[in-house]
RNA sequence: GGCCCCAUCGUCUAACGGUUAGGACAUCAGAUUCUCAAUCUGGCAAUACGGGUUCGAUUCCCGUUGGGGUCACCA
């Protein structure tokens, strides 16, 4: 391609304005000064909107590799995709990221700032950057114009895929590769948009081989993809392409982590690289988080049919954070859920993550029933003074009736509050702070009277006569002494019990049904439903302490 | 379809070529002076299949099957 064709091609990618040169650039990027070993590691979301539970996993990951080798973990926003970008995203993804405790050490901060001498972060910001490069391989003849449309390509797809041929812009499907420089210039003067495409040297006959960080050693065909570095619209920024290895290079990056769904495109990247003179990058690729669909089957935890695939679910049903970020470190590392037995109380960075045990795993499935149970376990060892505060903070935004009653009587709240915590076994029946108001709305007048009848009340009364219902709260309060102690209030139950037909010993009821209307444990699930409206609640005897007599008997009779 | 990755209980996983194939979550049963998801005890439960190599294979090799990823001017 002559110099005056190229000279045309920058003119129109630049817009006419000056261009630095590479030397340039990189002079404003000098290599950094770390100790030995220190990974430089960067997460790289888009601003779409939605945060995956993967990208959490993998933040993660970056964040404890930088920090465990005295080395910087960069928050890079990569919005080269205007069409995607959301409003609001950037902060969002900001915001998010630091509930989890993985704010950056570079670039983008959870108040919106940003930060380091390696900017800019954004990759919007940057594109004239991308253009010095761009530039650079079209000078070099390691680039071209491709003025393809869509259908054409689409077309030539669909002509591959008649002959059984691989898909792709490559060999003699590259329509705009091997043009001359009348035709270039042709369509240049006809107006016609064009992609900057990659003159790939590659072939896919031949072989080559990295090194993964995580997979070991690849051993994969060439690339040999005519793949756009810029895009044809007028914003002229670059494909992820061209912009991972501009910026992983200037940035000083020392490994790529990043999902697995990139490894087929590693090839490329490393090509590019060579393309462009620079060192190739060191590349860890993390699996990819899945569930189990309806159809049977893994797959990808995809952003429509699974909630919880969003982390804004996570912060909607208020998980305790720390403790979903325990269960994706336990899936990261095996052995992390025996150290996170022996140091429960250890901050979560203390724990030696090794990329090396993520070999083996392979698309783990989320499985929320252990996410809840490292929740319970987190809530239950948390002070009793960390859990009100969370509790009120989740009602006070998401429950105000709830809040205004705790309020009303902050005592007797904190009494309600302390119920069965703290000691050797703590109660583990709040897995998230959204579960405030089913564990303690009964505890409130207000709440109790007004609420529509808690289904497991409803539930009950088809099951047990209401007549039967009077009558065993009637004999429990003849016997019912609110100032006797825990052992004479069971007596007393067990008295009211007998005298209303139920049996006390599980054996002669087991032996004489019949004779009996059922045992002590039915008559308490009577009582204990008709005083909180629920089946399962810490044991009577603290609970009707806790309401006092008033609201025993209220509730009762 | 091409290319790549992967294959141990339902799930996440552990096991220098020699283990009664271990743990965690889930599940089931029993225990705990009333419920319970808490606690304790116990149970069920896996090396995808077929060939090699080897005294010996979950482990190494090959094939089959199965799953996942990817083939965009999306990242």
């Amino acid at each position: 391609m002559s110099e005056e064709t190229k000279q045309r091609i920058i003119e129109l990618l630049s817009g006419g304005a000056e261009v630095s040169t590479r030397s340039a650039v990189e002079y404003r990027y000098p290599a950094r000064e770390l100790p030995e070993g220190a990974e430089v590691t960067r997460f790289c979301p888009s601003p779409t909107g939605f945060v995956h539970i993967g990208a959490i996993f993998t933040a993660m990951i970056c964040k404890r590799l930088a920090g465990q080798t005295n080395g910087v973990y960069i928050l890079r926003i990569e919005d080269t995709d205007k069409k995607r970008e959301v409003e609001g995203a950037r902060e969002l993804i900001a915001e998010q990221l630091a509930a989890f405790n993985l704010q950056a050490d570079e670039g983008l901060q959870a108040d919106g700032t940003i930060s380091g001498e390696y900017g800019p972060y954004v990759q919007s910001d940057r594109r004239d950057i991308y253009l010095t490069y761009a530039i650079d391989l079209l000078e070099r003849g390691r680039a071209y114009p491709c003025f393809a449309s869509m259908e054409e390509l689409q077309e030539a797809v669909k002509d591959q895929q008649a002959k059984k041929l691989r898909p792709g812009y490559y060999g003699e499907w590259a329509l705009w590769r091997d043009r001359t420089d009348e035709e270039v210039l042709q369509a240049l003067d006809a107006g016609k948009k064009f992609v900057l495409r990659f003159r790939s040297e590659g072939s896919h006959q031949k072989r080559m081989q990295f090194d993964d960080a995580i997979k070991g050693q690849m051993e994969v065909p060439e690339n040999d993809l005519d793949v756009p570095l810029i895009k044809s619209d007028e914003s002229r920024l670059p494909t992820y392409h061209l912009a991972h290895v501009v910026d992983d290079f200037l940035m000083g990056a020392t490994i790529i982590t990043r999902g697995e769904e990139w490894l087929p495109s590693t090839p490329l990247h490393i090509e590019l690289a060579q393309a462009l003179g620079i060192k190739t990058f060191k590349y860890a690729h993390t699996p990819v988080i899945s569930i189990v669909g309806a159809e049977g089957g893994k797959r990808k935890l995809s952003k429509r049919k699974d909630p919880e695939a969003d982390v804004a679910y996570w912060h909607k049903a208020a998980y305790p954070l720390k403790a979903v970020k325990a269960y994706l470190l336990g899936l990261a590392n095996s052995n992390f859920e025996d150290w996170y037995k022996e140091n429960p109380d250890a901050d979560l960075d203390e724990f030696e993550f090794s990329l090396d045990k993520l070999k083996t795993s392979r698309s783990p499935l989320l499985d929320m029933k252990k996410v809840e149970d490292y929740a319970k376990d987190e809530i239950a060892r948390m002070s009793q003074e960390h859990f009100n505060k969370e509790i009120l903070a989740w009602c006070e935004l998401h429950d105000k009736t709830l809040f205004d009653e705790m309020m009303a009587d902050p005592e007797y709240t904190k009494a309600v509050l302390a119920i069965e915590r703290g000691g050797d076994k703590p109660r583990k029946d709040v897995a998230k702070w959204s579960d405030a108001p089913e564990q303690f709305r009964y505890y409130y007048d207000f709440i109790f009277d007004s609420s529509v009848m808690p289904k497991a009340q409803c539930d009950f009364v088809e099951e047990v006569d209401l007549n039967e219902q009077s009558d065993v709260c009637e004999a429990f309060m003849k016997n019912y002494d609110h100032s006797a102690d825990k052992d004479t209030w069971f007596e007393n139950m067990k008295k009211s019990a007998e005298s209303a037909g139920y049996a006390l010993d599980r054996k002669e009821l087991k032996e004489n049904p019949d004779k009996f209307k059922g045992g002590l444990a039915d008559f308490a699930k009577i009582i204990r439903v008709k005083l909180t409206g629920k089946t399962r609640t810490p044991d009577l005897y603290t609970i009707m302490q806790i309401l006092g007599e008033v609201r025993v008997k209220n509730r009762l009779s």
